[in-house]
DNA sequence: CGTTTTTCTGGTATCGCTACCAGCATATGA
DNA sequence: TCATATGCTGGTAGCGATACCAGAAAAACG
């Protein structure tokens, strides 16, 4: 920057403003500076801007698994508006490990993020105690956490499992399974489960444990779990899947089987993925609104980073069901 | 850091020491040290850290769009390497628009990144420019390129397209019709579909141009693709998709149509994702090395890093037919 | 035992930029 | 007309760490 300066004819100061703060700064300094920026290719150094100003812009963001496409339209979303603004986003996975999140949300601080999502509502002690000792905005989704650590952009897992699993009684399933993905340390998933015992419950049904099961996400889990819930429940008519995958690998596997869906069983999801849609035949899901969480979530942020007071807030995007041909 | 040393009884520079080599450190300092800086949550300032040191511990990655979870495989894999080496990624897309990748790559640099990896092997002046000057080490991937920037990892798409198509014949099939990507700016899709062509000259078959047809990725695309390829050549028994979610939707469409797969139509794809696998018919696909692309790109940043002599080099880490029940 | 080497610690000077204040010109008001 | 406001520009002093060098203390050596 002093070279440019210098070659400008200007002060270092003037060529830090042009460059920022073009208003701020005369037609002529301007055209002068821009053209020894170009001249030289100048870059200006934004890590040694940011430790002067004590700003940065960069955003960190931590998800559960960088390969799950759910979080990926998130991120997609995110990061559009992230960089409208100026922003940029630093991404790492948690592999759903608490002690990773810690790690990496230490690692974040560190670098001086100036804001943080976290697609986890359940933390390690550490983690809210460095977050809210560094005063940067965070913003917490995937659940709608009771305690918030700022602010919170989400759905609720325990509505839309309830919702599903209601709307799949009222379509007349008389017996309706629910696969779950791993619960341990994950209170979305858990929060899924209790939603369709909840359902349950309102329907007057009994509850029974042996319609649940839980597999990790994948679709021969799928495949798996739906055998083994319709081998102990021969009159199951319904099978609720906490994820996609899982739902599709069920589908797959009555195909091979040739179970008609819904003749035989119906079937149900979480996300409304475009595989869901296309699948033969399509599959009833539920419609999380992925993108706008990711877009809000960015919002809130820039919005705060501009200056808006802090306030702890959670903002419910809501879900929606979409009925389709598997039930 | 000031106060740590205060607190601790030393001096600043022995806190750094003993933070980052605490060998270089008697055992006595580095117990006070540690002590103040657990009593008082101190996290030390990265930007002031890679400023002074002129190093920083970011990589920069600039994909042509997160929401495609091939690149997700990758982008986990090179995360993973990364992290395991004290480095963080900061993510961005290009839209696979070049423009955007200009902006993203100055951007980067600007942020000091300590390296970068290019999912993309075609750049504008610019980029070449600024990447060159900087003196950052630079993986490409996605594509050989004739020319590296620096280091590029990938496979052949050209040799992957020729090989399926080669592969189809040897099966038998006849007429192969094959569905592209977008070739605009893009190099990845326009190597496809030279390969494509490669084998039927190879073949001895006429090179026809209706043959082939571009379509956007999506469920719908494919499936629109193939209908028209099966229009226009009612002898056509194989097709050949540039992307899984292409052939995937041609798949749906087949079992809408009852059109038998492979009976009536073979069906073959690119990359070798969990869908393509558990599909009924499993399809005949690509395996493209995604993980160990990202796997590797990290490791020569890393070892770059370290101090290894800067030497352009091309890895190819070449491909596999997985041959299913489709074709 | 003196001297050289090794190990450890602290001071000082940046790194490249921005905040903040001071100064000068020109515009605005009475 | 002078006084006050306004707009631009430049100087200086950090931001919070590390590089580098210089001592002091301890260890190793002949």
């Amino acid at each position: 920057m002093r070279d440019i300066a210098r070659h400008a004819g200007v002060s270092p100061m003037t060529v830090s403003r042009a460059l920022r703060q073009p208003s701020k700064v005369s037609e002529e300094m301007r055209r002068k500076v821009d053209a020894a920026v170009r001249e030289f290719g100048y870059l200006p150094n934004r890590i040694a801007g940011s430790l002067s100003s004590s700003r940065s812009n960069v955003v960190g963001l931590v998800v559960p698994s960088i390969r799950n496409s759910l979080y990926a339209s998130m991120i997609q979303a995110a990061s559009d508006v992230l960089r409208a603004n100026g922003l940029h986003l630093m991404i790492a996975d948690s592999g759903h490990r608490l002690e990773d999140e810690e790690a990496l949300v230490s690692a974040f601080l560190a670098q001086r993020v100036c804001g943080l999502i976290l697609h986890n509502t359940v933390h390690s002690k550490r983690v809210r105690k460095l977050v809210e000792a560094s005063g940067v905005p965070v913003i917490e989704t995937g659940n709608l956490p009771d305690d918030p650590l700022d602010m919170a952009v989400s759905y609720s897992n325990f509505d839309a499992a309830r919702a599903m699993t209601l709307h799949l009684a009222r379509l007349g399933y008389r017996r309706i399974g629910f696969v779950t993905l791993p619960v341990r340390d994950n209170d979305r998933s858990e929060e899924r489960r209790r939603g369709y015992f909840a359902a349950l419950a309102e329907l007057g049904r009994p509850v029974d444990d042996t319609l649940v099961l839980e597999a990790a996400g994948g679709f021969s889990e799928g495949a798996d779990a739906l055998v083994r819930l319709v081998n102990a429940h021969p009159d199951l008519d319904a099978g609720f899947f906490a994820g996609e995958v899982l739902a599709v690998g069920a589908l797959f596997e009555c195909q091979r089987r040739g179970w008609a869906v819904p003749g035989r069983i119906a079937i149900a999801s979480f996300d409304d993925v475009d595989l869901l849609r296309h699948a033969v035949p399509s599959v009833t899901t539920l419609r999380i609104p992925r993108p706008e969480i990711g877009r809000r979530s960015a919002e809130l942020l820039v919005r705060r980073l501009q200056g808006a007071p802090a306030e702890r807030l959670k903002v419910d995007l809501g879900f929606e069901i979409v009925q389709r041909e598997s039930s």
